[in-house]
RNA sequence: GGGCUCGUAGUGUAGCUUGGUUUAACACGUCGCCCUGUCACGGCGAAGAUCGCCAGUUCAAAUCUGGUCGAGCCCGCCA
């Protein structure tokens, strides 16, 4: 017999059909038993008279078979349920489980260290499956919209020879009899596949940073959505690929997750437009209207990035915020130079998060390089970079989004290791 | 690299400040009995923890001290 699916056991009233999920929940009510049924499409509800059905060995989270047919019944939930004729045991669960998993989280309260240690096992749960859906269509959306804007998706290696922004430390590997690291960034070969002709690409690829911090916000491995592209008039084509970005993201998001968004009780609102500051504006804010004390001017701390949101919310009406004209002490040597030892970098702040870093870059051969030996790198060691910059680079600029850190801020999670599946941070391998 | 906090049944917590009537409590889960409309089902009962580990102080340690292992958070840095 064909497998019925939990979304579509209403469209089979009265038919036999056969059911496959897990044993959601059980509830022993005298005579008339509920087994509730999960499969990946959801939740049905299924009801045992019959009293030569037994169930008495029957355990939560088994993998079953039910057989029976559909009927509608206004005491069931969402109208409809499955009245059994028989069910077949798949495999069964193992006793204790290591959590409640079928309830909502705020009721089981448990911690993200305890969901970790049980990653599988946890995205039994609901609630933290919808995460990743709803990551997942983050991630469609992505890619769609830049197809759409003629970008060309790319793959490049995560093995590399050499980092590419100094301040962040590297993964040493072994490869073969050559030292190796892992890449930070797909930051050079997307600028090398700009110059290359293809002018507008785009990639989605794990990255890793060899940081050593242990917060609510990091992770050593990460899914960076990058793009780049050509032909750009200055930092604001960028920006303003973001934002429409964004506007079509958020869109989907609503069409398409709206059960997972209201799930986390998340109302998405629609982007209008985003507003931008200049970071000697955004310091100045921080300074005058919340007595914020600077040691370091180039970047914003936390701190600063929450109030500055705050400042955006109440005075814009935006989530979003952009953080411009970064000076160039604190940005990667590729970065293009605007006037009074500023750049155009630019960050974008959401809920008090950094999730985005974007630039113009440099596109000629001769400032490239001065730029590097003034960060006190060596050009002949990033010559494969350098070539397509000698034959008619344009200019250009791109971004990469943290997708972990976006997901975080758009469902509110505490830590993002609630956005990924399976996290590698400080101390964690395994799962 | 610097700083702060936390480890108590399968899960989440209380108890620790002020060591002793604690036989370590509560909720969820598990097991048994009852219940013909549950939907966070309900009622009655039961099992389940040498209080992370090691050492010390003491007549007495979940409780105080030191070490150790594990975990969480903040800062620097970053998406």
């Amino acid at each position: 017999m064909n497998r019925t699916l939990a979304i579509d056991v209403k469209n089979h009233i009265g038919e036999e059909i056969k059911l496959n999920g897990w044993v959601h929940q059980i509830r022993l009510v005298g005579k008339i038993k509920f087994v509730i049924l999960r499969d990946r499409t959801g939740l049905v509800q299924t009801i045992v008279l019959d009293k030569n059905i037994d169930i008495s060995n029957l355990e939560r989270e088994s993998a079953v078979a039910i057989f029976g047919k559909p009927k509608l019944e206004k005491q069931a939930p969402n109208g409809v349920e499955l009245e059994v004729s028989k069910i077949e045991v798949i495999e069964k669960a193992q006793s204790p489980l290591p959590f409640e998993v079928n309830r909502a989280s705020e009721l089981t309260n448990v911690k993200i260290d305890s969901i970790l240690d049980h990653r599988p096992f946890s995205l039994r749960n609901l609630e933290l499956a919808s995460i990743f859906r709803l990551q997942a269509e983050i991630v469609r959306a992505y890619a769609d919209f830049m197809r759409s804007q003629g970008f060309l998706q790319i793959h490049t290696s995560k093995i590399i020879s050499a980092g590419t922004e100094g301040g962040t430390n590297l993964f040493p590997i072994q490869y073969f009899e050559q030292k190796a690291y892992l890449a930070q960034s797909p930051q050079f070969y997307k600028q090398m596949m700009v110059g290359a002709g293809y002018e507008r690409v785009f990639e989605i690829g794990f990255v890793y940073r060899a940081e050593d911090h242990a917060t609510s916000r990091h992770i050593n491995e990460y899914l960076s959505l990058d793009f780049e592209m050509g032909f750009i008039e200055d930092e604001q084509d960028v920006i303003k690929m973001e934002i429409k970005l964004l506007q079509y993201m958020f869109e989907q998001l609503k069409k398409n997750c709206a059960q997972e968004l209201k799930m986390h009780n998340v109302e998405l609102p629609e982007i209008k437009t985003i507003p931008q500051l200049r970071l000697s504006e955004a310091i100045k804010i921080c300074t005058d209207k919340y007595n914020k004390k600077f040691e370091n001017e180039n970047d914003l701390d936390p701190e600063a990035e929450r109030l500055i949101c705050e400042y955006s919310k109440k005075e814009f009406a935006s989530d979003f915020v952009f953080i411009t004209h970064y000076p160039q002490s604190g940005r990667p040597f590729y970065t293009m130079p605007a006037e009074d030892g500023l750049t155009r970098g630019f960050d974008l702040l959401y809920k008090g998060l950094e999730v985005t870093t974007g630039s113009q870059r440099i596109n000629n051969f001769e400032m490239l390089v001065s730029s590097m030996k003034k960060f006190g790198l060596k050009p002949e060691d990033f010559e494969f970079y350098l070539e397509i910059f000698r034959y008619g680079m344009p200019s250009h600029g791109g971004l990469a989004i943290g997708t972990e850190r976006l997901t975080q801020q758009i469902l509110n999670l505490k830590n993002i290791r609630e956005a990924c599946l399976f996290p590698r941070d400080r101390y964690r391998l395994t799962p």
